[in-house]
DNA sequence: GTGCAAAGAGAAATGATTTCTTTTTAGGAG
DNA sequence: CTCCTAAAAAGAAATCATTTCTCTTTGCAC
């Protein structure tokens, strides 16, 4: 959920996360980075075949698994519920994502509310939160103006 | 989203969606408005194989899409992205839930401060916001005692 | 009561994601 | 620099939630 590790440049990362430094890994993290729209696990791989013959799916799930869990990565739930990947750019901080599910653009929101929400929600109930969803769907102001249609939901 | 609905009457409800009023349907609409966990298609199917000697899976799938849509029942997503559904006895308003992973009790979650983030969106993107995925996964207090173990996550 | 669009059955297809087994490779130890 | 071992990857196949199809049934407006 934050940037800081691009910076620190991906073999750090690796090193961080316990992953060992390999050329399709660091092509994912390469590919992800310059891409601003958030992909599909098999788009991804698409595009890794052109720069190596043999790459499997499940080696490229595998990889963004791994990298969304340590957070160098951060996950896309798409109304059709299907997973996609992003490589955020926002420097630090905990935040979320407003997505354009026509162009596939990421914008980052800043720090949210939702802290204050989770606190009210521990002092009711007593529970513990593991994780939350907070993600807002839409159309971008360009695609509101009818360029890059790709899809609606 | 809200449950002014289920005291109005189910006739009345699915007439407003301008759906019949079949035997299946009610039993399902019944059966959700009792359960206070958020349930599986299958698990729906299940139930109501016991009432109907033959119903098929994809009648509870369309039957809890078309009631979810029309927004009698709400959707619950759990982190494995499988889709529940849960009838949602809170009396009317726009809220949220906090979902427990391991006894599947729902507690609803008053008036969020997403409509804040929201208009924040709105104005500094110019976009439109057609969905959002706003959800707390955790354990509920009983479950973080020790009880009603099922899963985590 | 009739007719027709909606609803449902049952079987089959879909397709994203995962699992398995075997082979390859990164990278630390010596 | 070479060896060794655990991690990583290939490739094929399985999984399984969800959807699609075609045909039959039924709610309900007229």
């Amino acid at each position: 959920m934050n940037g800081t590790h691009h910076n620190r440049g991906f073999s750090t990362v690796l090193k961080e996360l316990g992953l060992k430094e390999t050329p399709k890994r660091r092509a994912l993290l390469e590919l992800l980075a310059e891409e601003r729209r958030f992909l599909s696990p098999e788009e991804v791989w698409r595009a890794l075949r052109e720069r190596f013959t043999t790459i499997g799916l499940p080696t490229v799930y595998r990889n963004l698994e791994e990298l969304a869990a340590g957070g160098v990565i951060s996950t896309v739930i798409h109304p059709s519920r299907q997973l996609f990947y992003y490589f955020c750019t926002r420097e630090s901080g905990h935040h979320h994502h407003f997505i354009c599910t026509s162009c596939r653009r990421v914008e980052d929101i800043p720090a949210c509310t939702v802290a204050a929400m989770e606190e009210e929600i521990v002092a009711r109930t007593g529970g513990r939160i593991a994780s939350h969803i907070v993600q807002f769907n839409g159309l971008c102001r360009d695609c509101l103006n009818g360029q890059d249609k790709e899809r609606t939901a």
